[in-house]
DNA sequence: AAGTCGTACTAAATCGTTTTAGCTGTGCTA
DNA sequence: TAGCACAGCTAAAACGATTTAGTACGACTT
């Protein structure tokens, strides 16, 4: 049995419920924090410490409802267990399916993730690491976003095209892409097929033009610059596609696609085509690219290049977890890259004429 | 002139870039982690230390990319400028909005935050908030999410309609919500109003469903259940509208007009309509809620009930920092209401009949 | 009867800051 | 010439955990 001896005159030392430290759970039990930091870590210490005494640690840290200080142990065993994400915005639909399936991953992983958006803000773009390693996060993913610091911990860029020392790229097939959007087109009879150019900001931008023209070009229909436009305006709203269509019709250029930027801005080009009077997809086809939730439920429904936005979100995230548990072992993929699909649905249809 | 003394033999000890702690820094120049401390958060205790000192020390301090740990910082003053957030998912375009509200009132107070979604899940629904707290978070925004908790901290519920002790929601004024709703309407003559109600996770679903009721019964024009929906599935998406109006249409009851519980359902309830070649709004007129992103861009446009979702956000964030500044001196507001408005577009119209 | 082993623990260092309480030397007053 | 203010620092405690290195005691060997 228990010989414990009231060392101290105060038989209960009330503790105050919501905040109770080791120190003041094991002075109430009359212990050293050694031991119940062994027992309610499982440490391997603890092999020799009695079952009774177990218990009524166990039964203590219920009662009291006792939780470790993270900051605290964190800081002990230098490692946090959490990571930073870097998003341009949260709700363009976009980085959230892509958050998703970051958090997806990590959560099996028992990480949490401290978030930030930076709005294309070059302060916050330089900012925002900082912030987040201050906070000793272990890793740092980036969605859609320039590096614009030394990666001085693990970094994942989702759509990122720099190569530098330290970052992973998970980035679409790009060219695949191209190929099937413009094949897609292509077959339909497309021959003058306009192109929505991203905003300068994003990182697909130049990628994507730059494949769908060599696509294009390859089968003899090359990209004509009078009928293509880029996306303005700082962030992605299906207005900016609007914008763009409307001064492409104003031109008076010919053309019977529309490649879109994103099904965002493929929207918006509808949008601006119908009230022009033309018929999607009837007079113009409109093909969009990522495939958001909106997309298969507009009217008309959007054909488009599917993006797998959940599985780059978790790819990254295993990525990063799997860099964090195997440590800087130098052999840092520099890039991962994923398959896109199209998906046909009623926004193209075969040329009429 | 400064005559310090080379206390040790080492002249230069080359410090590793990329983490280095006060006391690396303080070593290599020869001063105490005290003054670089004083010196670095410009404490006032500094007056007493010459300029050149303190140029030596902020020169170091960017010359080796001096960061003060976070984690041993919010340790000793006992505050980490951090709160949790807690959402259903992210991917939904409510929370999102909300979350970027959340974030805009953050980021001038130099808080971030933890994020998980619970996505309905009764455990998440109790661990999440453990993970935060375990984190040492300062307080937690919830939103359309129920409490499972006892809140030993501050706490705001965006939506929320529990009353609970220590936790403030935020909530639209849904009475005025359902009347414009309703009399939006009724003007246009409609008498039959389908009604979708939320699925059952959802907090507003309840008082959605009651003030509607009311509203409609006051104009003599009672909600009849026969041609009352409701949604179901585990998330929000445009398939469980669309599924709720085809069941709703064939069980061969009348309706002039669908009331629906969001913009993304009253998306799928349209494409529902429009497969059963009835034209959205000549034949039937839909009303949406929220007034998401795509509810203006949708074809056709959604006439919706706007929420000020983004202001929510940031309503809840001030309203938690104010508490946090100000300690628990016990007036917690229960309740804090936003306006909704009406937003008419393309997807209702005056009955043809 | 001394040494060894295992059980059941505890003391103290440590992580990287901030903060309280000093300490040392110089210049000036009384 | 002792006393005192002030400038310019430093030592050590503290935050709340984990972890290393013991200690005290009984039982068992030799």
């Amino acid at each position: 049995m228990a010989n414990r001896s009231t060392k101290k005159e105060d038989g209960a030392p009330t503790l105050k419920k919501g905040s109770v430290s080791l120190k003041d759970l094991a002075a109430h039990l009359d212990l050293s924090p050694t031991t119940l930091s062994w027992v309610l870590n499982d440490a391997p210490a603890a092999s020799s410490i009695p079952q009774e005494t177990k218990d009524r640690i166990h039964a203590a840290a219920a009662e009291f409802n006792y939780r470790p200080n993270y900051l605290a142990r964190s800081l002990r065993v230098q490692k946090t267990n959490t990571i930073g994400v870097i998003v341009p915005e949260l709700s363009d639909g976009y980085s959230a399916m892509v958050l998703n399936g970051v958090e997806s991953a990590l959560s099996t992983a028992e990480y949490l993730y401290l978030t930030g958006s930076h709005l294309h803000k070059e302060d916050l773009l330089q900012e925002l690491p900082q912030l987040l390693i201050e906070r000793q996060v272990e890793g740092i993913i980036a969605v859609d976003t320039p590096i614009r610091f030394e990666p001085s911990l693990p970094v994942v860029n989702v759509s990122g095209h720099d190569k530098i020392d330290g970052v992973t790229n998970v980035v679409l097939n790009h060219q695949h892409a191209a190929e099937l959007g413009i094949g897609h087109l292509y077959n339909l009879g497309h021959r003058r097929i306009a192109v929505i150019k991203g905003q300068e900001f994003s990182s697909d931008t130049k990628v994507r033009f730059e494949t769908i023209r060599a696509a294009a070009a390859k089968r003899g229909v090359p990209i004509d610059s009078k009928i293509t436009v880029q996306l303005q305006g700082d962030s992605p709203s299906p207005e900016v596609g609007y914008s763009a269509i409307k001064s492409l019709l104003a031109s008076g250029e010919e053309f019977t696609a529309v490649f879109a930027f994103n099904d965002v801005s493929a929207i918006g080009a509808i949008r601006a085509l119908t009230e022009m009077g033309l018929r999607v997809p009837e007079d113009v086809s409109v093909l969009g690219f990522d495939d958001v939730y909106a997309a298969a439920f507009h009217n008309p429904a959007l054909t488009t290049i599917r993006q797998p936005l959940f599985e780059m979100g978790s790819i990254a995230a295993k990525s990063l977890l799997e860099r964090l548990a195997n440590g800087a072992d130098g052999n840092v993929p520099k890039e991962v890259s994923v398959e896109p699909t199209i998906i046909v649905r009623q926004s193209t249809a075969r040329i009429s004429r």
